[in-house]
DNA sequence: CCTTGACTTAGAGTCAACTCTAAGGTTTAG
DNA sequence: CTAAACCTTAGAGTTGACTCTAAGTCAAGG
């Protein structure tokens, strides 16, 4: 079974003209075409989407997706680049999470902060209560 | 003890042009000026930095952070209303979190992938190894 | 045959968040 | 006194990632 752009950019979650802005930016090099010149997407094809999302969701510039995907089509010689990046990219979530995981934190205590003036009793998964700043 | 524009701007990480950029953006009402007009961050502005340093590395957009700022300026009467955005800053935070676990696995599986393609003997933190999409 | 609706392209427009430039003011060191 | 090294403003320019428009092709239904 395949699918048309439009059905495509529906299983990913974006429009079709997203998918046509990828592809121009060469991140698409494995969709074919039908006889008059429509994309046409194998389920194989939205295997490659998802792995784009992937990328794209963890912060990866579409520029780099677009790089990736180029040493992919271009065979077995760039395992060890493409490997490379990934590992660098996984360091990259990993700082993100952190990241992420400790301004929760300052988030959950300034809720906490505004639940006792607001006379609220422990909703919430609280940290002990310290306003991030002021006010 | 008090910054300059630039110090602050070091503090946190940023350029002096982006602190005028939030200032024109109305993040930075607090932040008072010496006789001859120049910016004079306090201690206490370096918190307030802080916070929206916090939501900005969350995802809250500029103008929304913007909001949240002018409700703290307006006092008391906004509590409900600031605690309310946070909570729901919150949600999207966890989900942030959620969507970034998730994507972290595809890329482990991936350079799993790669790790045996390429003959290495588990250098990293495995979860059960398959690929995210063909190649 | 003709309209409807999906697709195509090149290229222009939008938006957020900076990022920089120009032109000028002030303070300190030589 | 003046040059360096800060600061100020308004406003223009950049970047990334879309988002849309215009003009056209193509296949199916009435």
């Amino acid at each position: 079974m395949t699918y048309t752009i439009k059905q495509a950019a529906e299983k990913m979650n974006v429009t079709a003209h997203t998918l046509r802005y990828y592809d121009k930016e060469g991140l698409l090099p494995f969709v074919s075409r039908d006889k008059s010149g429509n994309r046409v997407f194998t389920e194989g094809d939205l295997e490659w989407l998802g792995l784009i999302s992937c990328l794209k969701h963890t912060g990866m510039p579409i520029k780099q997706i677009g790089t990736y995907i180029q040493w992919c089509a271009a065979g077995e010689s760039s395992i060890g680049a493409r490997r490379q990046m990934l590992i660098e990219h996984r360091e990259a979530i990993l700082r993100q999470l952190e990241e992420l995981n400790h301004n929760l934190e300052a988030i959950n205590r300034k809720i906490q902060y505004y639940n006792k003036l607001v006379g609220v009793k422990a909703v919430d998964e609280a940290v002990d209560p310290q306003p991030v700043a002021a006010e």
